[in-house]
DNA sequence: ACAGTATATGCAATTTTTTGCATATTGTCA
DNA sequence: TGACAATATGCAAAAAATTGCATATACTGT
């Protein structure tokens, strides 16, 4: 590993190291979110988390699915798949932060109109 | 996880997320330095690296050792090694930057007195 | 005690991140 | 088409991290 190595690494690592981020990324690892439940368990306004998700997205660590009015997040990067099992440890059931959103919010995304949430 | 272990994640975390800390800590998990090998190889001023070395101490995350004039850090946080494990791979051999190292740099702490280096 | 060496500390300047918010864009439905 | 809803974008203010450097401290050998 050279100075640049280090440097490049250095940069994916910022990445988790923001709480919004981690969260968002806590979540994204178990299925893909659309923004409203994002904002929803985060607490954060819209523009805020959209910023997060866009921060992620130009590292190519998300990509976008449109579906409609929503868009949902899915998290593609298997290398930082695996740093969160590590981090986080694996995962281990429904996100519990989704179980409270599924008793709080109840938005027309499709998720929420299947009757997933 | 609530929202107070998001934040103390991400701070751990953001230890990690600095190239030069990045480097330290692949150094020391695999032996203990002394400030002035760390310096050599960082190419960074000593005043610099004591700081990065201050932070990692205050966080408990690398154990100061004087030896005479010299300090030797080592790190001591096993939840650390594993990340590092997982995230610059396992240790195998001498650290690189040491042995370029070797040929540079002979210092007269311990280290390179008993001709370790 | 003095000179020299390794490391630490403190602080200001700079740069980068984070946060907040107004507004733009895009898609839906009536 | 017009009103509305979900998301994105841009930008400035605030906060935090990084960097550089002068100087302090601690230890050694003479």
């Amino acid at each position: 590993m050279n100075a640049t190595d280090y440097n490049k690494l250095a940069g994916r690592i910022k990445l988790l190291s923001h709480p919004a981020r981690l969260r968002i990324l806590d979540a994204l690892r178990r299925e893909a979110e659309c923004v409203c439940h994002l904002e929803a368990f985060l607490g954060k306004p819209q523009p805020y988390v959209s910023q997060q998700l866009r921060l992620l997205h130009k590292a190519g660590v998300i990509q976008a699915e449109k579906d409609g009015l929503n868009v949902f997040y899915r998290l593609v990067d298997n290398e930082m798949i695996v740093w969160l099992d590590h981090i986080l440890g694996p995962i281990e059931g429904e996100h519990p932060e989704m179980i409270i959103h599924k008793q709080v919010v109840f938005c027309p995304c499709p998720k929420c109109e299947t009757g997933d949430y």
